[in-house]
DNA sequence: TTCAATTACTACTTATGGGTAGAAATTAAA
DNA sequence: TTTAATTTCTACCCATAAGTAGTAATTGAA
């Protein structure tokens, strides 16, 4: 019941990047020291973001990791899909999934209202919302 | 954002128990044929959930599992604890965790809802209640 | 007592997520 | 042109979850 490592440390990298916007870029070694994140974990999510063009990526001296999109552009499901960790609408808690409305179990109604919460903090809160909020994470 | 496969089976496995409580010892045959789960997984899981008291067994001829209390005295939380998939209190979406009222990031105070509702449904939820609607899984 | 039916135990294998190592590619500046 | 600072790529290693195999222990009945 949480989010995969590498979603966890994309959301918290993509926020911290968002709350230091003025400088434009950002290196993996700062990052990496910054947010407490293994290096090299760090280079292979980033890699990752890169590809699915939430971030640009500089190589050589004075390179690092900037923007693709403004953060109030950016969503936190975005990230969420690059790791596979998005909440699908049929996703169930016993990850059974599909049962149709006469065979459904007693989970399956009080199941539907965190569901639809999780998925409207994710689907409608922007990098920049929580940059806004003085986030320190 | 799921439970683990031995939280879903036993979840299942209980249900399924309790929706026939008319037979009173289920064999791990029976249970892994019926409801398609892995016989020497579902006999590890088994012998896990009797440890924690909450079926007992019957080893031997014409033994099995049966149900050491009701039904209705039994929370999905209990079957969660058993496997380390209960949703703790300070549990942080982003598996961070312990952050204070002033840091708190943006996504806290919009986790804390669905959060609950999920604690909601694991700790209040009785084996009982599940079998009563007729469940199919 | 013997047998067959059962769970419990020990130990292994496989799959996946998390993490690491080293070298290659790129780039700005000296 | 050389160098240092950077990301990217390929290939691993480690820890944990998921699943499997074989055998021991238990028990009711023939
Ligand atoms: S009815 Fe129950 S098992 Fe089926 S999809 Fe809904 S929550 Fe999952
Ligand atoms: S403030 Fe954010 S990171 Fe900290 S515990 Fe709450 S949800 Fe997790």
């Amino acid at each position: 019941m949480q989010l995969s490592k590498s979603s966890q440390y994309a959301i918290r990298i993509l926020s911290y990047m968002a709350n230091h916007k003025d400088s434009k870029v950002m290196t993996a070694t700062e990052l990496s020291e910054k947010l407490d994140i293994p290096y090299k974990f760090l280079t292979k999510i980033m890699t990752d973001i890169v590809k699915a063009q939430l971030v640009i990526s500089i190589r050589g001296r004075d390179g690092g990791y900037a923007f693709a999109r403004e953060p109030s552009e950016i969503l936190i499901n975005d990230i969420l899909e690059i790791f596979h960790d998005a909440i699908e609408d049929e996703q169930c808690v016993l990850g059974i999934g599909f049962c149709n409305g006469i065979t459904k179990c007693a989970l399956h109604d009080q199941w539907m209202e965190p569901k639809m919460l999780m998925q409207k903090m994710f689907r409608e809160s922007t990098l920049e919302k929580i940059a806004g909020q003085g986030c320190k994470i």
